[in-house]
DNA sequence: TCAAATTGATTTAACGTTAAATCAAATTCA
DNA sequence: TGAATTTGATTTAACGTTAAATCAATTTGA
């Protein structure tokens, strides 16, 4: 498009002025091969003197090794990506990579558009972070043409996955979010959960199904809504779950950005938490300390999952052995705040 | 590193297979050139039959053309940036480019490092999202070196800056939100600066001063503390700052996320808002309509600053003459939410 | 002392693509 | 009809770097 202005410096301008040869200069600022002292000090003035920087795209080249992974996620608004796409940022950096962010925005491609451009030149391996809209078809394309694909925040699956995943115990985190309703003496606990196209919080509903059963519960379809993973969503599932099920004591919600909506639809009904409903959800993400009251939620390790992430896919670029089809991440923990209390002794509201 | 698996299908092969030259392929693959119909279909055919996609990296050396450009930002967990990301990756995918993220990690080297290894050959420009802790020598190092920069989100300067900025009218801001206290008829209005190293809320605060004196309120500098862009802090500051000035009746907060802390620490102590204290802040994160009381606050027209950041960047790079050293944002305008309300009937607290 | 080993640097040939020049065949035109 | 033009494709030479092979000069060792 638009030949560059000052004409980056190359190697060979660099070679010259120290009076030796490019792959001279190449070993000098890559530590490789034999140089004497007094050419890596004559070399290492010129490039000083003069900023020389090699030339990123030309060494991705030769190397057959790109200077980037991608990340795809469903849209970095959410506020669980920016925790999570800072931990993958720094631990790319860790081994030399730089991070290339890329959103769905839940689109119909799933970001089919981006991967095929991107992988293989200019990124070596995706980390995904499943949000739900990713069409595994297009992700086993592209991990059939050679390039490694992991899924982050998968659910974590009975059998084998189709593509290498990291992945936490998401029943567990709903049984737990669950079960701590229930030892507060809670026994109409509603749900509300925030998988879109069916199946990404399957997982935690089950494993909210479960804590009822095992209390000798019977799940009733009746008191569970299903939202998407937003804030709004998460407002009006509340809202019209709490006018047909006036009676529940307590909202067990899949995921934290919703339940910040639902918090405030508990509000905005005039009823209060955790007097008159308590809510606990799950993830803990930062803003979940924040609110008022601060959320009660089963915290699951994004963080980690965003490192062993990255770290996977730098297994499987570089073929490690050792590189395994799945990793299970640490289990996910309760984290008691305010949002959930014992139910009100039970005179009727 | 890694020897690459697969041996990715190279503009080679599918000459070879497509009975072409590599030009032809690549003539067909841009719509450049002249190529015959029949030619352009048989390569279109063996192209989708390998699924053989072009090296970016490859076609970037030759056309000395990055497909990238580079967003250097404080921390992306800082809920203004999500949002300003999203719109800045959209515009550069309107441009063809991928945005290559980078956090400062408000470190000291301001994401030097960072910069010099992706200027001029792994990014072709940079766009930077003010944050207070960027250091101007090593922009404009690295404008120097011929890879244009663009700051956005600085405040609106009175001579030209000495790197091209996107900016809008900071010192309208901090008046508009002080104004809009004033109008509601409060008179003890203190202030929480979120300027850690001195200056990048100076317009604001210079605002909130002006429009005090407008008013013929004399500022007080008892009344005003400053803290860092994060809640926490603004949580803090409020602490402290109404625990000496009981009397305040308002706060002006210049930016949001530390409002949001100063929302929680007004209620920490046992206050209101509005009713005991209004709050009035700038920005509009999508998060100042969730609070509770949902957030009076000033908008920026971050999104734009974000889209027309890019587009200056751009025509940078290509040498459009008519690219501006800065570009004035659309103005802030106040968004009256449910944090401000007229002072109590003046029986003191 | 002289072959063998070590050191320090150079040479050559890619990496996968495109720009620019060139060429041959087909078409147009006077 | 034959020169000029157009069409469709090829050839050549980069882009800036590094891998691998090679070379010359020292140093080592028996």
């Amino acid at each position: 498009m638009s030949k560059r202005r000052g004409q980056m410096l190359t190697i060979k301008d660099v070679a010259e002025l120290a009076g030796v040869t490019p792959m001279t200069v190449s070993n000098v600022l890559r530590g490789k091969g034999r140089v004497g002292e007094k050419t890596r000090e004559k070399v290492m003035q010129v490039v000083d003197a003069n900023g020389y920087r090699p030339n990123l795209t030309a060494r991705a080249l030769v190397e057959r090794r790109a200077p980037t992974l991608a990340l795809l996620l469903g849209c970095i608004t959410n506020p669980f990506y920016p925790e999570f796409t800072l931990q993958a940022t720094h631990a790319a950096r860790r081994h030399g990579r730089y991070l290339l962010v890329c959103n769905t925005d839940y689109e119909e491609d799933g970001g089919a558009r981006f991967l095929g451009e991107v992988a293989g030149s200019l990124s070596d391996g995706i980390l995904v972070a499943n949000n739900g809209d990713l069409r595994i078809d297009e992700l086993l394309a592209i991990q059939a043409g050679g390039t490694p694909v992991v899924v982050a925040v998968w659910e974590f699956p009975d059998a084998p996955p189709p593509i290498p995943c990291v992945a936490f115990d998401s029943r567990m985190a709903g049984r737990l979010a669950t079960e701590h309703l229930l030892e507060l003496g809670h026994r109409r606990i509603g749900a509300i959960i925030a998988s879109e196209k069916g199946g990404i919080h399957n997982g935690r509903y089950d494993g909210y199904r479960e804590a009822l059963q095992s209390a000798q519960l019977r799940p009733v379809q009746a008191n569970v809504r299903f939202c998407s993973d937003a804030y709004q969503s998460g407002y009006d599932a509340a809202l019209a779950l709490l006018g047909q099920r006036p009676n529940l004591t307590a909202l067990f919600v899949s995921n934290d950005l919703p339940a910040l909506g639902v918090l405030n639809a508990v509000a905005a009904l005039g009823l209060r938490v955790p007097e008159d409903i308590s809510v606990v959800s799950i993830t803990d993400i930062e803003l979940a300390s924040q609110t008022r009251p601060a959320l009660t939620t089963v915290a699951i390790p994004s963080a980690e999952m965003a490192e062993q992430g990255i770290d996977l896919l730098l297994k499987l670029i570089e073929q490690a052995p050792d590189a395994p089809q799945v990793i299970r991440s640490r289990d996910p923990v309760l984290v008691t705040r305010a949002s959930t209390a014992p139910p009100r002794a039970s005179t009727d509201r």
